[in-house]
DNA sequence: ATCACTTCTTAAGGTATCTTAATTTTTATC
DNA sequence: GATAAAAATTAAGATACCTTAAGAAGTGAT
């Protein structure tokens, strides 16, 4: 299951930026240890975080690989990590993949639209106070581990509003 | 391009409902003619349309039809239509599947996730009045056939909150 | 054409979530 | 271990969007 062409690994510092807005993407990563994220910025500059790539996650912009287009996203480390690169090459044409490689692809392409599925049925249907506490259930190492400023981004909240629902969810469980 | 399994068509009235919360989704559909939806019932009794399927579109539930578990979900028909239905056995295990239609299946699966995921960008960082101007951009042919409360449940607001941008938009371009 | 039914519009008041800003707490650096 | 920097908390006021409700305008069936 790893199929995919991959390079030896490369250490990146917290902060660095791998992807930005207006660049063709060309190799997306797959993250050893630490932490990447992707995220837009939007009309008034505000950051939205897209993904979370965590130790085994692969992390890029596909729209941008695929369609040779600039991205609309950035990608940078939140932790210091490690990570692999890999070449989008073989997302713009499948043809001439081997098969085992087409079935890795496909069931890695069919479990992340599944899950982004699943979020946009969030954004759409739960407040804030359940998207929040769907995050906890479904990432929980992730939340002990990242600043809640991050996660209120994710989630689609200011990280006051958070702050706020935090104390709200501590308080009733309390009784 | 069509190597999917596809049965001869069904004719399917407005209102149909083929595929209902609880089910476990065993067929996909293809539509030939008409409109097929599908949508969330929220904790409020709430619907969200999670996708339109006008013509020459699929559509299912991808979650339930792999994994063999209850649909969240509901697809029917919102225009009498003329759609073929498609096994999903498919979905769960691609090992087995010929090259040509796993490279089919890849860049299907590559192009919704896309789609998906600059929804998600929408939902997150754009306002209501943003995503139905973008909405109009994208599904021009849409805007003009469906009824404002199914676009306004596609984008996330009420219809009565909809009909207020309308009016101002279109206020706006008058001058 | 008429009646019923659904969709759309409009408006008033309400609520979830945001903005701003000041304060406290935590983390990182020399 | 002190100081700076970043993150989190708290609170007050603002706003985008929702709820309710009532009327107007379409649409379909007889």
């Amino acid at each position: 299951m790893d199929n995919l062409k991959i390079s030896k690994t490369k250490k990146v510092s917290k902060g660095d930026i791998l992807l930005s807005f207006g660049d063709i993407a060309t190799t997306a990563y797959k993250v050893e240890s630490g932490c990447l994220r992707s995220y837009v910025i939007d009309n008034v500059g505000k950051e939205h975080i897209l993904q979370f790539a965590p130790e085994d996650w692969f992390i890029g912009d596909m729209d941008s690989a695929t369609n040779k287009k600039p991205s609309n996203i950035f990608i940078d480390a939140i932790e210091d990590s490690e990570i692999s690169i890999i070449s989008t090459e073989v997302l713009k044409d499948f043809t001439n993949l081997e098969k085992e490689l087409l079935v890795e692809m496909s069931t890695k392409l069919r479990n992340n639209l599944i899950a982004t599925n699943k979020r946009v049925i969030s954004l759409l249907s739960a407040t804030a106070k359940e998207r929040y506490i769907e995050f906890t259930e479904t990432y929980p190492t992730l939340v002990q581990r990242l600043p809640l400023k991050l996660i209120a981004s994710y989630i689609g909240i200011t990280p006051e509003y958070l702050s706020d629902l935090r104390r709200k969810i501590s308080k009733s469980q309390k009784k």
